[in-house]
DNA sequence: TCCATAACTTTGAAGCACAAAGTGCTTTAA
DNA sequence: TTAAAGCACTTTGTGCTTCAAAGTTATGGA
């Protein structure tokens, strides 16, 4: 047998990236405050863990004005859909023991 | 919106309980060298872990003699089920975004 | 008797997660 | 026109987790 966990991905063993990913497969472009809110972080740790996202080439930041006001947004990347999707697969087959 | 995280089980943050978790699920005893032989892991590392979902009443140990020697072997219980079940319920709902 | 195997426990290092505090910029209120 | 507040961070420090490696105890086989 193959060891299962092997095919898991390192970056989404962390439950917050799991949570930033699964917002952001199906939202198009979320700003640093929605995210806080939706996970209830403080800044800090949500910043680092956007960060380890950002230098995995998963996730890119838009910065955009509304009016005059700076406005950051994060989106999904090609990879990082990919790379979320093929860890999803892991898990699945891991827990129906394909 | 709730928090989509916060349903998720910290037991199962880590791969390697999930996967201990995912085999008992659809295998009824399975010993300690099967586990380890199995997620590529060396003794102490399993063993920790295993003592992990041991102490969380996820898992349980079984000592049986085989001949006269005597032979580990690990069950699923009943919460153990229901916890792992829970935590795959809240993964779904997260990635989802139910 | 010696070696191998099973199933651990202990130790220690490295990395991670997290809160809290600090930073620089901007906008809004008094 | 300060002052306060918000945004989007960075830095710092603590504590926890993970893991390999080595040590331990018991048994079985050569």
């Amino acid at each position: 047998m193959v060891n299962p966990i092997g095919a898991l991905n390192k970056i989404f063993d962390s439950r917050i990236r799991l949570g930033v990913m699964s917002i952001l497969v199906v939202n198009d472009a979320v700003s640093f405050n929605e995210l806080k809110q939706m996970l209830e972080l403080t800044d800090g740790n949500l910043a680092s863990h956007l960060n380890t996202l950002e230098q995995a080439e998963y996730i890119k930041v838009q910065k955009a004005f509304i009016g005059r006001k700076t406005n950051t947004t994060y989106l999904i990347t090609e990879l990082g859909k990919q790379a979320f999707k093929a860890h999803l697969d892991a898990l699945e087959k891991m827990i129906k023991g394909i």
